[in-house]
DNA sequence: GGCCATGTATAACGCCGTTATGCCACGATG
DNA sequence: CATCGTGGCATAACGGCGTTATACATGGCC
């Protein structure tokens, strides 16, 4: 079939056609048949540099989560460390509603291959939990915050955006049920964080 | 074959032993052939009965948001209605640990069949979440919360039960990993919130 | 009796993940 | 240059899957 065209990385375009399937289809669209037809490749590429679907997944997982840290890197840090929070928040939420399928494996995949994420994963994403631990930490030292845990702040932080933005994409708060959800919801209970927060 | 056991409601026994495949090996271990071995029955009972294995998933779906309704109702109505609201939570947050990968399918439903929920399952989330509103509306009528939407109150607390839930099943809060993420994490969090609404 | 509707079992189709096998290209070695 | 070993690949197969077509059995109704 003589596949000499650039071929750059076949690891990184079976990662991308991955995660390009998953977006599109959902994770029952994710196969390796359908995998190999899109980088022009033998089913064999997946276990030859993955070893297998799961380890496949886990590595899009990581890449998610690294979309998702560039996604919180562009909020630029200004002198104002509480919006700096909040824009980090607003960018949480809008990089899940862009890659619903994708941020609904990073969290919930148990439910597709029925394994568990390994510590490699948690860490990739307790990587992008310290951006959030970072900021916290930032609020706490220009007096805004109480003086605290910086990781308990942020984890709670994060709890309530994660629950919020998961049941908007499970269609709880949808646009159409709830319209103004992030007026009623989404706001009032991360300024109730907040203000049990500040000094 | 001569399947002339009991045989009571053979809708009913599919469902509990989907629900019990899914507790077990979660929901790459729901399958149709293992669905028919479990209640003695060919596959084609799955489609006489539900038309397919999404609509059973999503009768198994139902079945679970009842059995958290249960749960809740079991939660006893004191005096002091906001004593009952961190009691719902603690009981939301037990139904979830005790059943994960049925919650997951729950609110992740997406990952599995790839299909999404319709109205029917989201009405039945919604009336599970009445229970939260009703007892939300209670701590305002008691003068406790202030004047204010008990749906937008419930919302802000379902979001955060239910984020911090999610981050312990995925394996971020673990006990593990954060020991004490109850006492550092979620009720710091809930006690903001609730602090922020009291009169 | 005959007739229909309902639920079932059987068997097949196509798709899936995974694996065994053989091939081929290529760098190292002599 | 010739040889060899090795790593990545295609091919083909195996078993399991969801789903469907089909035929059979059973029970109510005329």
């Amino acid at each position: 079939m003589s596949p000499r065209t650039p071929e750059p990385e076949v690891r990184q375009r079976l990662i991308e056609a991955a995660a390009r399937l998953l977006a599109d289809q959902g994770p029952s669209g994710l196969s390796t048949r359908k995998l190999a037809a899109e980088v022009g490749a033998s089913t064999m590429a997946v276990y030859t540099h993955f070893g297998g679907l799961p380890e496949l997944v886990r590595a899009v997982v990581r890449e998610g989560f690294t979309r998702l840290a560039d996604h919180l890197r562009a909020v630029p840090e200004t002198d104002d460390p509480l919006l700096d929070l909040a824009a980090l928040g607003e960018a949480y939420r809008a990089n899940a509603l862009d890659n619903p399928h994708l941020y609904a494996v990073m969290f919930g995949t148990a439910s597709l291959g029925g394994y568990r994420l390994h510590d490699d994963e948690l860490d990739e994403g307790r990587y992008t939990f310290d951006m959030l631990v970072a900021a916290t930490r930032r609020t706490i030292d220009a007096g805004i915050f109480r003086p605290g845990d910086p990781e308990a702040i942020a984890g709670q932080l994060w709890s309530a955006v994660h629950g919020y933005v998961m049941l908007e994409l499970a269609g709880y708060l949808a646009a159409d049920r709830e319209p103004d959800a992030v007026e009623k919801v989404l706001n009032p209970m991360l300024t109730g964080i907040i203000t049990a927060l500040v000094a």
